[in-house]
RNA sequence: GGGCCAGUGGCGCAGUUGGGAGCGCGCGUGAAUGGCAUUCACGAGGUCACGGGUUCGACCCCCGUCUGGUCCA
């Protein structure tokens, strides 16, 4: 069977079994923000798990995208030396959300291997929980294993490998894995092998099933789930192995063809697939190179860009890995982009998102090349520098030099290694990795000093009560704001806030002048979500009168709340209230909302289909929206968006909302973002003929309710990432107006038309520059020529110097510089003292012909004259200059430096003796 | 989110006790050579990223902002 027949067979298993066959979900987790990438199968149906969420379905399977890079799950380092990891890999799994459990679930898996797979029976072995801190042994699983295997198949193990959890609390139960002995005959290290447990090739894992049957309490207790689970997963690359007798995964269909196409480009081939022992110098590289290159190619299809932050830096990472692997097999040119192509080749007819992002990919991944390589052009100088120093001295590269090129220029370790060894030379690597660890403990320590900030909540529920879950206990709310900005409702529980915020207490009514959060039944306030911001506005009462500020969601599973401050009487629990968006704030929303829409259908139509939202902010006053693009976004395409949106606007076409179910949804085109999360019902926004999204956000009736569009903002938000601001409606006509009067004044004082305003300026400034060098130049004409005050202008000689002082008037620093030089010039040889008056500041400069300097020194003079003019000077030996603030002591200061060049060539006088 | 590095003519870069803004390439003009590759001479081109501060004086020191690079989370 080949990979694909395998994956396929496996979700066919079970659709006809009852399971929906339900696509993997993006690479990039949809609300998990502490999650670096989907890690497991389970992780698209984790709010299902804990029962914060339904579906239309209680069984489903899937083949999931994983990456293991970080945290617990680390497989970066393994990749290469190893015959089965990987950072990217499928995960096959069945799930039962509280439908069936144990009894179902074995005989499942026992069935797939045993007669459709056909995998022998007597080399399938399974493992159960043995019992351990105080969780009993799973005598269910032992005894539904125990009528397909005998008992001595049945291998019992304890909490660390039989025992799952989501988190420290939450949902978690005992679980039985799968092994095939792949045979006695291979290979093991172990003096004693013990089979099941032992870490070599003879037996293997090839199935989870985690019987999700308890929920974790913070107090550690555990209390059994009111609808068991089923949460399974199987890696694809491990089973196609297995099925297709490959004692590496990367013997399998699944990595020959990209082995194969690389070795070509490399001029070598992958030794088992010359025939050879896997054990080639360049197999290692080869592996790299192949795993790597699935990762890049479904990251970047699934919108994460290299950058050098979060996800996009652990992308960056695996990218320049496959680099440096392919220089050791000789590839110096980019080459990674080429063979993108190739693993879209091979998977794109199970994952559609490749075959999309087919041009995205090539191209994103050959700007990284590009960049990768003007780093080390940059960085390999320094390097060059430090081996040098390192030949010439204690010819060990230090651990802080090391660290420096690889933290601030980029220079990857391997290389500075590789390079030193070449030259027979050491590198500090335990300094190297106590910087490194240095820089890790900076980095945590600053992550924690913010996540200080958020401080746990804690809560008392007062006349609420509290769940098992140590919870207060919410019924279900409704949300109405799709349809008005205006409902009657009961008020359900009331919460005073107190300590920062860090705690919530139940109270049974909230009085004028306190503050607090309120949950009502039913509510037409929207919550912050999707960059849309949460609305404000008020809630009454016969006699009350409070304002909401703002509206949150402090728990995931609790309903929102209104943070309100009470102005006038009571609020209290149980009472009818009308509660009230401010509706004039909601329509700038709206506005701000839909063009939203069409800005992302505009810039993906001008700019290129490549852009997707990153990120996104819809509040009343504007708009901003992040786009994944390589470079800024030309005026003249953010001008054509403008007008391609605007053009939308005056069609003043009917913006159609629906519910409809996910997949129908997506099938039919609409937009799904990633960093969003759909359950199986959505809403889908559409302005006919131009864009279609799935939206939970309120918008404008017609495209003709936003008004005036414009642009106001294009910049960077890291590598890769655009951000652009607009805004819309009232604000653009303000923003507009104030334009147009600022540009108005401007014309008026040019006196000229906005056409031609450009060109009367740069005519201003040109002129400018150009009077401001004819006065300088005639001020040092002036100064030059002048027959001057025969007292002030002093051409004396002493000693047999030449000593020429002068007092000029009104020159700036450079002015006398220039007239400085032209003195000393002229003079041949000689020492120059100049003093210039500007509005009561006294410039002085002392110029000393280079013959002359070691004589008369000019800083050492400045700093005696300076004194006298009552400022501070220095410089070098020929050229000196002070400032002071007392011109009417110039005419002492220059009678001074005489008699300072007089004692200073004194005969015995040392020209530092001034 | 935290740390480090960088931002100087069109491009690539140098610029230390704070004291006169430079180099290479490119550009313009002229010359040498029969012509070309080229060589020589002269010249144009700068808000030293931006904003504050310290100082008589800041490309240089301090603070902040922006942009880019890089490492860590």
């Amino acid at each position: 069977m080949t990979s694909g027949e395998i994956r396929q067979s496996f979700l066919t298993f079970f659709e006809e079994r009852g399971h929906r066959v339900v696509p993997s979900s993006p690479l990039v987790p949809a609300d998990d923000p502490t999650l670096l990438f989907t890690n497991a199968g389970m992780n698209q149906f984790k709010q299902l798990f804990l029962g914060q969420e339904t579906r239309s379905y209680r069984r489903a399977t899937t083949s999931q995208k994983c990456m293991r890079v970080s945290g617990k799950h680390n497989d970066l380092e393994n990749v290469g030396p190893s015959l089965r990891h990987h950072t990217f890999f499928e995960m096959l799994g069945n799930f039962s959300f509280g439908d069936y459990f144990k009894a179902d679930a074995i005989p499942f898996a026992w069935e797939l291997l045993t007669e459709v797979w056909k995998l022998p029976a007597e080399r399938l072995h399974a493992t159960v929980f043995q019992g351990e801190d105080g969780i009993p042994r799973d005598d269910e699983a032992h005894a539904v294993w125990r009528r397909l295997v005998p008992a001595e198949r049945i291998a019992e193990m304890g909490a660390a490998e039989n025992f799952w959890a989501m988190g420290d609390t939450g949902p978690c139960g005992r679980c039985s894995e799968v092994h095939y002995h792949r045979g006695d005959h291979l290979p093991c290290a172990a003096p004693a092998c013990r089979g099941i447990d032992c870490d070599c090739n003879r037996y293997v894992e090839i199935w989870n099933n985690v019987f999700m049957e308890f929920e974790r309490r913070a107090d550690g207790s555990l209390a059994p789930l009111p609808a068991p689970s089923i949460d399974t997963g199987m890696g694809l690359e491990r089973i196609v192995a297995v099925l297709q007798d490959r004692l590496s995964n990367y013997d399998t269909d699944l990595f020959t063809p990209l082995l194969s196409a690389i070795g070509e480009r490399a001029g070598t081939a992958y030794g088992p697939l010359a025939g050879k022992a896997p054990g080639e110098p360049g197999d290692v590289s080869l592996r790299v190179i192949a795993d790597h290159l699935r990762a890049i190619t479904f990251l970047i299809a699934d919108g994460v860009v290299p950058s050098n932050e979060w996800r996009g830096y652990v992308l960056r990472k695996i990218m320049r890995r496959a680099m440096r692997h392919g220089k050791k097999l000789g590839l110096t040119e980019p080459f990674l982009h080429e063979l993108t192509g190739v693993v879209i080749a091979e998977m794109g007819s199970a994952y559609p998102e490749l075959e999309t992002n087919r041009d995205v990919v090539a191209s994103v991944v050959r700007r990284e090349e590009e960049q990768f390589e003007r780093v080390l052009r940059d960085g390999l100088p320094r390097l060059e520098t430090a081996l040098a120093e390192a030949e010439a001295g204690a010819r060990t590269v230090g651990g802080d030099t090391a660290f420096r090129l690889y933290d601030t220029f980029g220079v990857p370790l391997d290389f500075i290694e590789d390079l030193a060894a070449s030259r027979q030379l050491q590198v500090d690597r335990d300094g190297f990795e106590k910087e490194l660890e240095a820089q890790r403990a900076r980095a945590r320590a600053g992550a924690a000093f913010d996540g200080g900030k958020k401080a746990a909540l804690t809560v008392d529920a007062g006349p609420y009560g509290m769940t098992a879950a140590g919870e207060p206990h919410f019924g279900p709310q409704a949300f109405t704001g799709y349809d008005g900005t205006s409902t009657r409702s009961s008020v359900t529980h009331l919460f005073r806030r107190d300590g920062e915020g860090t705690r919530l207490t139940g109270v049974a009514a909230l009085e004028a002048g306190e503050a607090g959060y309120v949950v009502l039944e039913q509510t037409p306030f929207y919550l912050e979500a999707g960059g849309q911001v949460s609305d404000t506005g008020r809630l009454l009462a016969d006699g009350v009168d409070a304002a909401v500020d703002d509206v949150v969601r402090l728990q995931p599973n609790w309903p929102r709340m209104h943070a309100t401050a009470v102005r006038e009487g009571a609020l209290r629990a149980g009472d009818e209230v009308t509660a009230e968006v401010d509706a004039a704030r909601r329509d700038d929303i709206r506005r701000n909302h839909t063009a939203t829409h069409l800005l992302h259908a505009a810039l993906r139509a001008v700019v290129g289909h490549h852009v997707r939202q990153a990120g996104s902010l819809v509040a009343p006053d504007r708009l901003r929206f992040d786009i994944t693009h390589h470079e800024p976004v030309a005026p003249a395409q953010l001008r054509e968006v403008e007008r391609l949106v605007s053009g939308h606007v005056f069609g003043n076409v009917a913006v159609e909302t629906e519910e409809r179910s996910t997949e129908e949804a997506i099938a039919a085109g609409a937009m799904a973002l990633f960093g969003e999360k759909y359950g199986d019902r959505v809403r889908v926004v559409t302005v006919p003929g131009f864009s279609v999204e799935l939206c939970g956000g309120t918008h404008c009736r017609a495209t003709g309710d936003i008004g005036p569009f414009v642009i106001t903002h294009e910049g960077g938000v890291a590598a890769g990432v655009r951000r652009i601001e607009a805004v819309t409606g009232a604000a653009a006509v303000r923003l507009l107006q104030e334009r147009g009067d600022a540009l108005g004044d401007l014309l008026h004082v040019l006196g000229t038309s906005a056409g031609q305003a450009g060109s009367a300026v740069r005519k201003l400034q040109a002129d400018a520059r150009r009077l401001a060098r004819e006065v300088e130049r005639l001020k040092v004409e002036a100064a030059m020529g002048g027959p001057a005050d025969p007292a002030a202008d002093d051409a004396v000689e002493i000693a047999g110097v030449k000593l020429v002082t002068r007092q000029v008037q009104a020159l700036d620093p450079q002015a006398l510089r220039t007239l400085a030089d032209s003195l000393r010039d002229r003079v041949g040889s000689g020492v120059v003292v100049l003093a210039a008056d500007n509005d009561g500041k006294v410039a002085l400069i002392v110029a000393v012909t280079p013959d002359l300097t070691d004589r008369v020194h000019a800083g050492r003079m400045v700093k005696v004259l300076a004194p006298i003019i009552g400022g501070r000077g220095g410089g070098r030996a020929d050229f000196a200059q002070a400032g002071g603030r007392q011109p009417d002591q110039v005419a002492a200061l220059l009678a001074e430096s005489r008699a300072l060049v007089d004692r200073m060539l004194a005969p015995g006088a040392a020209a530092n003796a001034g």
